[in-house]
DNA sequence: TAGATTGTTAATCGATTAACAATC
DNA sequence: TAGATTGTTAATCGATTAACAATC
């Protein structure tokens, strides 16, 4: 034990990993197939044998020597690890074409994240029903997230909008934030925060092929 | 140099930041900073000044000594090491929510992101104009592509559905793939491709908040 | 010039890979 | 049992931080 709650510290690298494990896992579980050792996986994912059981070793031993890992198994351990065997309450601030767009996501409640309310300042959205999430004014959003206990707030609002909202978002009760900002910033009371920056997403794409071969 | 046409290696790590350095120096100029030192910048970034000045420096010395770095300089430079110096073609495939609201996003025509159209199977949305952007058939696709010198291709489609427009891209001369689809695949010919996945990234938001001090 | 701050080398830290004993 | 493959320790590799000489 590394540490005196008996949880070991993890590191960014490997919780990159694991949502790419689940998503392997879930598809070999689709397909069928029962066992999987490290090296099988290694060649499908393209990483090294060592990495995966250095991986999955963190968390707890998952394999049986001289069988592997047991698909179904291992599928569910991480999914429980996610934190994605209970179902999360999420509302989304911003219902503009990406707010809209994240919360009529179909993959989302396959994982339990179900995208119950929108929240708006525009008056000719509020009160309509976009991809069936309603959309509610902004000045009911404390109010809906502490009687709803809703754990994670979608930020897809620009960022001269954000730092107002994060100050509304305070003992809320809260756990994360999805945040599409483009800022960073951070919550207080261990409230998590995600970022994912999209045009810097796109920028990097940019970067690489400017310094790609051909131009070399 | 590091290797024979001078390029040095770049590691991913690096190139993760750089947009990320672009966007406060942005905000920086727009601010009407004129100067900053690597360690006024670190504070305001929460990194250290050693790794500001070793990113930076390969790319080249921007600094000087006793004094920092011009803003409006350094940001101008980043902007051409990231490609974004110059305008980038962009056509995206599946004009469903994400896509639709990714083609509408205003804030990439600003870096010189143009997204020139959508194309999409489907007959109700073929022909219509979403977010000022017109959606095509895809069986026009890689004839588009190729008259139009399209450069980035971005595919919000199911992951079902990827294989195929993978092969269809083979060979038009595009440079890069920004992937919406919850796969990963490769590109003959140093094609770029840029993955983001967002339901993994929401994964690791619940991972965080499931393994956060209060549980802990 | 003196002070400030870079550019860059050296030291440290952390993550990945390799190796192999444990064990199913 | 013998073979296979994990769990885990040790070795390597790479990235970050510290330190300081160069220089504006």
């Amino acid at each position: 034990m590394d540490s005196k709650n008996g949880k070991k510290y993890i590191s960014q690298a490997i919780i990159r990993r694991l949502p790419r494990y689940y998503r392997y896992l879930g598809e070999l579980k689709a397909e069928g197939v029962e066992r999987i050792s490290s090296s099988e996986l290694s060649i499908l994912m393209n990483v090294t044998a060592s990495q995966i059981r250095q991986d999955l070793n963190n968390f707890g031993g998952f394999g049986q020597q001289g069988y592997g890992y047991n698909v179904e198994y291992l599928y569910d351990e991480i999914g429980k690890i996610l934190g994605i065997d209970r179902p999360h309450k999420i509302v989304t601030v911003g219902a503009g074409n990406l707010g809209s767009a994240l919360s009529g996501y179909q993959n989302f409640p396959r994982y339990g994240f179900n995208i119950l309310a929108m929240f708006d300042n525009d008056p000719a959205k509020i009160g309509t029903v976009i991809h069936g999430v309603p959309v509610l004014p902004v000045s009911e959003l404390r109010d809906y997230i502490q009687k709803n206990e809703i754990e994670i707030v979608i930020l897809a609002i620009p960022k001269e909008e954000a730092r107002q909202i994060i100050q509304e978002l305070n003992g809320t009760g809260i756990r994360g934030v999805w945040n599409f900002a483009h800022t960073d910033f951070e919550m207080p009371g261990g409230i998590i925060v995600e970022n994912v920056h999209l045009s810097e997403s796109l920028m990097r794409l940019s970067y690489e092929i400017a310094n790609s071969g051909d131009f070399g």
